[in-house]
DNA sequence: GAATCGTTAATTGCATGCAAACTTCACTAT
DNA sequence: ATAGTGAAGTTTGCATGCAATTAACGATTC
């Protein structure tokens, strides 16, 4: 679906925030009329990836500090509810799972493996809303996540940052596996802050060379 | 805007779950061509409201008992996160004017005014994620509440249900009256999961009168 | 008599074209 | 020199038309 693919170029970082998304360059990009490529926009904008401007054309959403701390604190707590509802209702074969996974990220975290780590860092929180057993909030989470990756995308080079986010993991996991839910509330929750956190340190370290750009 | 206008229609009712939503027909009935209707059909798609089978049209959005108990719960965990911020963070002003909203709804109950409930209660819970202060989430909230919204629009008539509605939301008002987060939040839930008991109580009583229609 | 296959009709998906609105650039006036 | 106004060009928004797929109906065969 055309849709899918230009959500992931965004979630790529190919059209960074305030790009111009033309409907006549994405109808060439994609061999297709721009009908299409309107159709797909509309869904991108309901989901809140970009932003279309009536009569001037659409880009790809950007943020206000104070928006990006509003979405920071909705996925914490979008998180935090999947990770308590995971650690009333998983199976023993979804938690036997988890474990798993938090162990090898242990590894990655060690070897500095920041790719790697990426993805099974993904795949740990998708693997969280799933154990939520609930489609709705599964979806509706990791809508949020594509929404903040433009955003969130380099936080793991900051140094240190691996061992600390597998740290806080390890807080999660573990108050998951033993079904105790207010602790994984909480751990979540602090984890998504600390996320956040993260992020706005890179953005400060960053902040004065993307202001002598202009 | 032509997708704001559909989906009030399907959630007044004109549409029902299952409908078959041709395109000729909503561009005849709106005044204008197939293309914005596809488009607005395409965004609400995204938002779970209408359903499209490719090559096989657009219906409305129609749900298992499984699917609707897993949007009441995930409705019920976003409404009660929006009390629990509500409760941590709402101004003297909005905290008054919530109780001035449900000091008035009890009147209502009291006269057994359905439709004026029925809106009053709207705002009552709009009022609620406004409290969170966090745009995010109070929008999440309110499509969430659009998307169930189909499947809620009689709840009110059920016997009775008025003053218990109006007890629950006492319970849930005066925990975020004196700031009791945990309150608030398990209020906010136990009231949604009495709203879902309500409907299901509702679809047993119409089950028989649907099954001979067929 | 029922089931399967072929044909036809209708509907979706996409391309193209045209009109309206916005942006930009140039020119004029203060 | 700067600001405001005008016009041209670009881009969005929508209508229409065509092709492809699917659903429905009828015919034929077992």
């Amino acid at each position: 679906m055309l849709a899918d693919d230009l959500a992931k170029a965004i979630i790529d970082g190919e059209f960074a925030p305030g790009a111009r998304l033309d409907e006549q360059q994405l109808a060439q990009r994609y061999a297709v009329s721009r009908t299409p490529v309107r159709e797909a926009l509309r869904q991108l904008a309901t989901t809140g990836l970009i932003e279309i401007r009536p009569r001037r054309g659409a880009i790809v959403a950007q943020v206000t500090p104070a928006q990006l701390e509003e979405l920071f604190v909705a996925m914490g707590e979008l998180e935090a509810t999947c990770a308590r509802l995971a650690a009333l209702s998983m199976a023993p074969t979804e938690r036997r799972r988890l474990q798993d996974l938090h162990e090898r990220m242990g590894a990655l975290a060690a070897a500095n493996d920041v790719s790697a780590f990426a993805d099974a860092n993904h795949a740990l929180h998708t693997m969280i809303y799933a154990g939520a057993h609930n489609i709705v909030l599964a979806d509706m989470a990791a809508a949020m996540r594509r929404r903040l990756s433009p955003f969130r995308r380099a936080q793991f080079r900051l140094e240190g940052r691996l061992p600390r986010s597998h740290d806080e993991h390890g807080q999660v996991v573990r108050a998951i596996l033993r079904a105790d839910a207010p602790a994984a509330h909480a751990a979540m929750l602090q984890h998504v802050m600390r996320v956040e956190q993260s992020f706005e340190d890179l953005c400060a370290i960053n902040q004065p060379a993307m202001a002598e750009e202009k």
